[in-house]
RNA sequence: GGGCCGUUAGCUCAGUCGGUAGAGCAACAGACUUUUAAUCUGUGGGUCGUUGGUUCGAUUCCAACACGGCUCACCA
């Protein structure tokens, strides 16, 4: 872009840049060193009175201009870094009368400017430092939004997500949240005696879930690969080997729709513990999310796009069945009826699967129709065997999976169950999703012979447990779209040049 | 992918029942040594998302397209 097309006030901006350097004067020097934090100045001095004794605390600190008020011989600016802003006062006879004019004049917000001084206190009281020196360390040649509204724009806070962390502070307060969510995460689990491990994100076979992957290819081994659509059969062959108790928090890729609860790569927990099963873990997800909120919120309840959600256990566990009855008014006494269940989802708008059986019917209705009611943390268990692949065979009744799904907010959170670990049966499982997936589904499983091999040595006892992170995070801070706690939400590419 | 809505100055927004646009902040010039959304005086800045159509004339009406938001579908 020549500079005759660019805008006037970048132009105006790249011109002060250059009159630096023609006057010797770096904008972009990486030799100072800041020796203190704001945050430090503030919680050291912010309650000190003394004019003396403030006079004589050297400080050496550096930020990015917010503001700046001019009265002439004296300057006002806000200085802001990481941790906090500050006050800054640079007056004419303090820095020098040429300095003041020809280089502090080249100064503007958006800049980071390097600062020596002393601290003072203003007429108002405020806490400011008198500068003695300063140093331009990054000149901006692009101006900052507007400050009092900040940035609004949707597309253009996440498509220049640093300047909606520059302008807006409740995003940045959102993504300092988000770190110390999973930090509490991490902790609680080592905690539990869990092992925190890094499976491959690359798969040659897709597995752990129903979903369809990203494909891609190595050039070396010239084979594609597909991006994880989940870690569970990676972790589960390191229980087969002995680990015990694993988690891991990463990525997930699956290629489908975006929505304000979907993007394409997304954050999970999965962990799996050996000798326990679903039952066990539903108390312990109830212990780690009640930390989690006592943590963040300092009450065992968050309020969530206006709904108070509480978390005090225990939660109330449901079977399918029953949700569909309770929730959503179907009869108790129909409810295994296909026939049934057919009309129920027409009632409710849905359009049946022609192909679906009992279990996908029901499944289908639940989500039409429950899901999104269940607001408090509710446990749904009992799910079919056939739409739950990897889930042990209940003892009572072999149509049932061990297995659980958490739902808060109308959300689906978690999903559990206690591992099947009979070869034979994963086997023949595998086999059902490779004829489903020949019969056109492109959701449905391959067969995985090398997780049927580890299984074959032995996997002893084991429940799993996958947590949606993202979704955790929108809960326990009150957002609304899941792209708001994502630092980078996926959007489609922007064509052209960048303006 | 479908439906609805949006796109005007760097930012936040008005506005034109069709006669090529305004405000505040920001910018530029100036005044000002205690402001904190500083204030005051003056000035400049727009292919009104893109491309077509209708029209004497389109930023405005119509269509297509692009991007975004909400929503439905799919999923976690």
């Amino acid at each position: 872009m020549s500079s005759s097309e660019e805008h006037q006030q970048i132009a105006n901006r790249r011109a002060k840049v250059t009159a630096l350097r023609d006057a010797g004067v770096n904008p972009y020097p990486n030799d100072f060193k800041p020796e203190t934090r704001l945050e430090w100045i503030r919680r050291e001095f912010g309650e000190e009175n003394d004019p003396d004794r403030l006079a004589g605390i050297p400080v050496q600190t550096a930020g990015r201009v917010m503001l700046l008020r001019n009265f002439g011989k004296l300057t006002f600016a806000t200085l802001r870094d990481a941790t906090d802003q500050l006050q800054i006062a640079v007056q004419r006879d303090a820095v020098g009368a040429e300095i003041y004019r020809d280089l502090f004049r080249k100064v503007e917000v958006g800049d980071i400017l390097g600062v020596a001084g002393t601290l003072f206190r203003t007429q108002t009281g405020e806490l400011t430092i008198r500068v003695h020196t300063f140093r331009i360390l990054a000149k901006a040649v692009r101006p900052l939004p507007e400050k009092w509204h900040g940035l609004e724009d949707v597309e253009t806070r996440y498509r220049q997500r640093y300047l909606d962390l520059i302008v807006n502070p409740e995003v940045r307060t959102l993504f300092h949240t988000r770190s110390r969510i999973i930090r509490l995460i991490r902790e609680f689990m080592e905690e539990k005696g869990f092992l925190e491990v890094e499976t491959p994100m690359m798969h040659p076979i897709p597995g752990g879930a129903t979903a369809r992957p990203f494909v891609t290819h190595h050039n070396a081994l010239d084979v594609d690969l597909f991006l994880r659509i989940a870690p569970e059969l990676y972790l589960k062959r390191l229980i087969v080997g002995g680990f015990e108790r694993v988690f891991e928090i990463n990525r997930n890729f699956r290629n489908e729709g975006l929505s304000v609860r979907h993007n394409p790569e997304f954050t999970m927990m999965e962990f799996y513990q050996a000798y326990t099963d679903y039952r066990d873990l539903m108390g312990l997800t109830e212990e780690l999310l009640l930390h989690l909120v006592f943590r963040t919120c300092g009450q065992p309840s968050v309020v969530h796009q206006g709904r108070t959600i509480d978390f005090t256990p225990p939660w109330p566990r449901l079977t399918l069945d029953q949700a569909l009855v309770t929730h959503g008014g179907a009869d108790a006494a129909r409810v295994g009826d296909p026939d049934y269940l057919r009309d129920y989802l027409r009632a409710h708008g849905a359009t049946p699967e022609a192909t679906a059986g009992v279990g996908e019917l029901l499944l289908a209705a639940f989500e039409t129709v429950v899901e999104e009611k269940l607001i408090q943390p509710t446990f749904i268990i009992d799910y079919p065997i056939s739409v739950s692949p990897l889930s042990r065979r209940s003892d009572s009744n072999p149509e049932v999976a061990e297995r659980f799904e958490l739902f808060i907010g109308g959300w689906e959170i978690a999903n559990a169950f206690s591992e099947l670990n009979d070869p034979e049966d994963q086997a023949s499982r595998f086999q059902a999703q490779v004829q489903a997936r020949q019969a056109g589904n492109a959701e449905a499983m391959h067969f995985d012979a090398d997780y049927i091999r580890a299984l074959e040595f032995g996997m002893p006892p084991t429940a799993g447990e996958g947590i949606g992170i993202d979704r955790l995070v929108m809960l326990l801070t009150n957002a609304a779209a899941i792209r708001e706690v994502l630092l980078f939400p996926q959007l489609r590419p922007q064509l052209g040049p960048v303006a």
